[in-house]
DNA sequence: GAGTAACCGAGACGGTACGTCCTGTCTTGGA
DNA sequence: TCCAAGACAGGACGTACCGTCTCGGTTACTC
């Protein structure tokens, strides 16, 4: 993923078409990013391009996750409910604003594009499970988190319905909706 | 008495469509369902199909839909939490399954083909929502569920993690994986 | 080489091909007629294109030997010997001339590219020698011409030297030298 | 005493190269002899390579003219007539042989690239026409020749029509064929 | 039972993107 | 100081699929 080159100009080839892919993906979503666009506005060669990307999917998803990383920032108010709650919050919010209809065809293009899911992957989840793992460690730690759930289980309990809406678009992904959501999730669906 | 249909050839020529579609998806996945290659094989040309679907994702959901009517049949063993947890457990085994690829290129593909998106929500969205529905409102009935969580809520928390799992491939789609996460979705993820 | 097909189009797309083809060749060379510059000039799509011929030298082949056609008229003074100067001069100067240089070019295309040699045959070499045969099978008749020499010689022998000279660029290809190979080849180039 | 040349290693590189493209060439043609994979099999890199020489074609040209060199003996029987037609025979042979491919291919290669048309005509047309003009000169002074015919007209004549065959494959390089064309060549076409 | 519409197969077509290949230039770091 | 190693832009290649279209033959309703 990240071979060191000799020869630094492979850096800014890299820079300037994930920029370049950037800009695209924010006009025309993931069907604008096509590897000609690409190579025409940042003025990399088509041959470069798939010397350092398998697809352009895996272009994409880079570009896209760059800009992401810092995005959905991680709540911290004491109470693990509070901040569960929120961050489900955020990310519904991210789901359904300008970015989240990009981040849907990345998900989508990765599942066609064999090539792409590692980057995909690194790129989305594995920022967004560090993060949530984070969160579930200090609810362990307090004493809030059944110990017998696992952090992947609690994540995915939590944000696939979310990206379940995402893909679907089945429901909608307002704050209330949100709320609902975690609320269910966190409390469970059966009487106690 | 007489054909219903003013024009019985549609209804062959539908049909050997949704069959060459379900025979091509078996055999290469969404990949292989192109529209000259379901023409070919159905017989059908390429104007009579644009004629009847509006594009191939739409093909495609329907023959897959079609097929997989029945596959998973409603539990019923008078308990709820046992109810719940086999149908996740089903619906885990098909993702996981020889369809569940197919099932996965079918909803990435609907992100992408707006013109598809009902064709894949009347073929498996529908069906299985009210399938749940059904689970659901038994189980309020009984008294076990908590009345203030909708059906649509509890189906996304039951199954989206599925779903999750199924597009990005981050998780397996054991049983085991299956129960644990029924298991939270349903007792939730704190303590009581 | 001669399809006919059902649809009129075809016949339009392969004038309009054909067309532009014969003008980027007059602009600027085999180099320019590639088959984007082709298609784009031509309004025909590259599928289209490569449904009609093999490769871009075909195309040129056939669109500069349907220019040619008539370019080199059949001489007939009733002198044989003036009659095959005649006809080596013309050639000569179409070499020389403005077309030469394509010419050369296009048989240099179809040494590298065996798809395009037939197209090159049909287009060029058979109706030059077609009117070769004619002329010397009149030479035979007054019984002018060596009758042990077949056409087929008799035209490698008087053309070859042109074509030589044409390919290496070793030596002009003025009248006076044309003159001097009809010379040296119909009257040998030994002591009698 | 010393290394003439201030820089051997340029010798040595020009050395590698030329056998690298010599192998190439007998193995995939001229097609095969890219400046990727001499570069790669000579161990030159390509900077290098472009300073010694202006296109791949001209490496080649160098390559196979340096092979070639003394492939083609000249005969002396003491028969200018014999002579001339063993010399046919042979060049004909070399053209209908392994090389002839290659050869013709170069020739091809040449009219598209000016760069590399006086390496071909260094490595190959000055030697042979050289050749002839000795044994043209010898057939002067025998008395043999026609005086008033020059040794390039003889050369082109008796050798453009192999040159034509080679490029066109209108017609084989047999034998057969060669004395036909040098029969021809040599007495006339017409009769005396 | 013939006439006449609508329908359909076949597939050509323009368009768009793909991923590959080769050229000739340019850069870097090591010998 | 010179070179191998190879990155790079540029540009053509030939292929694939899409969705539209035109054609001519067939079908099945209508009168």
């Amino acid at each position: 993923m990240f071979e060191q080159s000799a020869h630094p100009r492979s850096l800014k080839a890299k820079d300037s078409v994930l920029c370049a892919t950037k800009d695209l993906l924010a006009e025309g979503g993931l069907a604008a990013a096509t590897v000609d666009a690409i190579s025409a506005r940042s003025g990399v060669s088509k041959a470069t391009i798939y010397k350092h990307w398998p697809s352009r999917t895996a272009i994409a998803a880079e570009a896209f996750g760059r800009e992401m990383a810092a995005e959905i920032p991680l709540p911290d108010t004491g109470n693990t409910e509070a901040d569960l709650t929120e961050q489900v919050r955020h990310v519904s919010k991210f789901y359904a604003g300008r970015h989240g209809k990009v981040f849907a065809q990345l998900l989508a293009a990765s599942v066609t594009d064999p090539a792409a899911s590692p980057y995909f992957r690194e790129y989305f989840l594995d920022a967004r499970r560090a993060a949530i793992g984070e969160l579930w460690q200090r609810a362990l730690d307090r004493g809030d988190a059944n110990p017998e759930i696992s952090a992947g289980t609690a994540t995915d309990v939590l944000f696939g319905p979310l990206i379940f809406r995402l893909m679907t678009g089945h429901a909608p992904l307002t704050e209330e909706e949100a709320d609902a959501i975690s609320s269910a999730a966190l409390h469970g669906l059966l009487k106690h």
